[in-house]
DNA sequence: TATAATCCCTCTAGTAGCTATAGCTTCAAG
DNA sequence: CTTGAAGCTATAGCTACTAGAGGGATTATA
C-alpha cells in the first residue's frame, strides 16, 4: 500500500495531477486509511505510470482514456490502438513541420545588427506579413 | 473606418478573439458609433496585424505586448526586440528535437503487427518505460 | 506520551489563448 | 418599415494541470 506522495515519487507524476487524473476518471478512486487519505496498490502504481507515459509521449488525456481501456482486453484486436497512435504519429510529424517553418523564418528575421528599432528586422517583419520568405 | 467584422475579415483574426485582445490590453479600445458598435481606424488595423503576424510566428501574448510596446519607439535600440526574438527561436528549436525524439518513440511502436492488445508494441511500450529506446 | 514536522484532505481559483452561448440591440438593404 | 445580418455584454467552457487556503492525519523524535 502506497500513499498518494509515494506514488507520486514513484511515478514523477505529481500529488495534484494525481488527484486531478481521480477525478478525470483516469484512475480508479483507491481505498482510504481510516483517517480519510489515498491508500493505493501496486494495480493503481503500474496504471499510473501507463498514463505517465502517455503522457511523456505526447497523448492526449482522451486518447489515454481509449488506450487504458483497451489494455484491460489483451484479447481484443489492436487496431484502434494503432490508430491512436499513428493519428498522434501523424500530428506531431505536423507539428514539427509547422515548427521547422517557424525555425527558419525567425532565424531569417533574428539576424538583424541594425542599431535601432526604425531598422530593426524583427519589428519590421512582424508588422509586414509580405516580408516573410515563407508561409506559415 | 472599418466595424470589427470588416477587422475581422481582414486580419483573418476571428471577431470574439479581437475583443478578447481588447480586455488584454493589446489593442486599445476603439472608439464607438452612436450605437456603441467598435469602429476601427487603420492605426488599429495595422496593430493587429502586427498582433496576427506575431502569434502566427509562436509569441506569446505577453511577448508580444513587449514588441509592440518596441515598435512604438523607432529611436530605441532594438537589443530586446533581439533577445525576444532569439529566445523564441531557441523554445522552438527546443520544441523540434523534443518532438523529434517523441517521432521516433511513435514510428517504432507503431510499427507492430499483432492482432491483439496482449501482444501489442503500443500498449506493451506504453505500460512499460523500459521498452523505449530513446529519452523522453 | 507529548509534540513537532511532515504529510494529506477538500475546495476554490488561476494559468494561456481563445471559443461558445444566451439574450439583447443596432445597422443596412429592400 | 421591416427583416436579417451583424454587433453588444456577460458568463462559462476548453486542456492539463498548478497553487493556495485552511484544516486534519501520520510519523519521528524527545
Amino acid at each position: 500500500m502506497f500513499s498518494i506522495g509515494q506514488l507520486s515519487k514513484r511515478t514523477g507524476v505529481k500529488i495534484p495531477t494525481i488527484r486531478y487524473y481521480e477525478q478525470m476518471g483516469l484512475i480508479n478512486s483507491p481505498e482510504r486509511s481510516e483517517g480519510n487519505q489515498r491508500r493505493y496498490t501496486k494495480e493503481g502504481l503500474s496504471r499510473l505510470s501507463f498514463i505517465r507515459h502517455s503522457r511523456d509521449l505526447g497523448f492526449s488525456v482522451e486518447n489515454i482514456r481509449g488506450l487504458l481501456e483497451l489494455s484491460q482486453h489483451p484479447d481484443k484486436p489492436c487496431d484502434d490502438a494503432h490508430g491512436i497512435a499513428v493519428q498522434h504519429l501523424k500530428d506531431v510529424q505536423d507539428r514539427i513541420a509547422k515548427l521547422q517553418r517557424l525555425e527558419r523564418e525567425l532565424k531569417r528575421i533574428s539576424k538583424c545588427d541594425a542599431g535601432n528599432v526604425a531598422d530593426c528586422a524583427v519589428i519590421e517583419t512582424l508588422a509586414d506579413h509580405g516580408l516573410c520568405e515563407t508561409e506559415h
